[in-house]
DNA sequence: ATCCAGGAACTGT
DNA sequence: ACAGTTCATGGA
């Protein structure tokens, strides 16, 4: 990890295949998203660490990102911690040239890559987060999603207003812990979705799931097996989880509606692939299938709300 | 109206 | 192990 802190900024140093106009496209996606707000090329987000809540406002001077504290600085020893957030929100780690490499066995991939060139898969750190959110998206649209989700936040979560704007954090796993099914309910999320939700709350309020011990496992498999002895966790959640939290470049969620309907667009298909077809489109991607799904999903949002 | 959404658990065989 | 059913709601 690089970074450097300046007297009023701190600096990331990503590695070379980054655009951060390209993620900034990502991060865009929906006018619904509550934990985050664009402007002006910025992106600003309220992060907490330890007990300290701070507002960010990111911004990319290429090659580097700049983060900027809108309202007051963190304290010196918290500088590492948001650094490394960031670091991890981007997927700094990963090594794209191997992405890029695989892909020139593929065409398809070749010409996602030409378009979209330097997006990484931006990540969701917080576990408890992209398990739930994960959780939430489950059988239904998006946008219905993100409507779930936004409910759920400005209920539930705590929020900081400054000059106008209003930012949130993720809920907690400590207060969805305490929470009842009928409370989420009344938002309308089903009765199921709501257990799962506070299930995945209580077990890592009892410490019996956290995201240490998760990665302490090392090998996909037994990855996977854990979070789907989770109750509401099936492969797809998994698969998802381990992508975008776990960071790992070739999880795969194979059962995914939206990587279907895009390699239907990007290949011309008459008919959504089958699983099997999707296994022999996917022959090449090795190593790097969440790459190759997460550029299919930037795909499907070219002109979007 | 009917089918599908960034599925998973449950039930019956 | 496997297939069919249920959960619940919004959008096209």
């Amino acid at each position: 990890m690089k970074w450097k802190r300046h007297e009023s900024y701190l600096e990331i140093l990503p590695p070379k295949e980054f655009d951060f106009k390209e993620c900034l496209v990502f991060l865009g996606r929906s006018s619904q998203e509550v934990l985050h707000q664009i402007k002006a090329g910025s992106v600003y987000k309220l992060l907490k660490i330890k007990d300290e809540t701070i507002l960010l406002k990111i911004s990319g001077s290429s090659p580097s990102i700049l983060i900027e504290f809108p309202i007051q600085f963190p304290s010196s020893n918290t500088y590492e911690e948001i650094a490394e957030y960031i670091w991890e929100w981007f997927d700094f780690d990963q090594d794209l040239n191997g992405f890029y490499q695989a892909a020139s066995k593929d065409e398809m991939l070749q010409s996602l890559i030409a378009k979209y060139k330097g997006l990484r898969v931006i990540g969701i750190p917080d576990l408890f987060e992209a398990l739930t959110w994960a959780i939430i998206g489950q059988q239904i649209n998006l946008g219905f999603a993100y409507t779930l989700k936004k409910r759920f936040v400005e209920q539930f979560g705590e929020s900081l207003t400054f000059e106008g704007d209003t930012y949130w954090l993720y809920p907690s796993y400590e207060k969805i812990a305490q929470i009842r099914v009928e409370e989420l309910r009344g938002l309308q999320f089903t009765r199921r979705k709501a257990e799962y939700i506070i299930g995945v709350a209580r077990a890592m309020a009892n410490g019996k799931l956290t995201k240490a011990s998760l990665l302490q496992q090392k090998e996909y498999q037994p990855i996977k097996k854990s979070l789907m002895a989770i109750r509401g966790v099936g492969a797809w959640t998994a698969d998802y989880v381990m992508m975008k939290c776990l960071q790992i470049p070739d999880a795969f969620p194979i059962a995914d509606a939206g990587l279907h309907q895009a390699l239907k667009l990007q290949l011309g298909l008459k008919q959504k692939p089958a699983i099997e077809e999707i296994n022999v489109i996917a022959a090449n991607w090795e190593n790097w299938r969440a790459y190759a799904t997460f550029y299919l999903w930037r795909s499907l949002y070219e002109s979007n709300k």
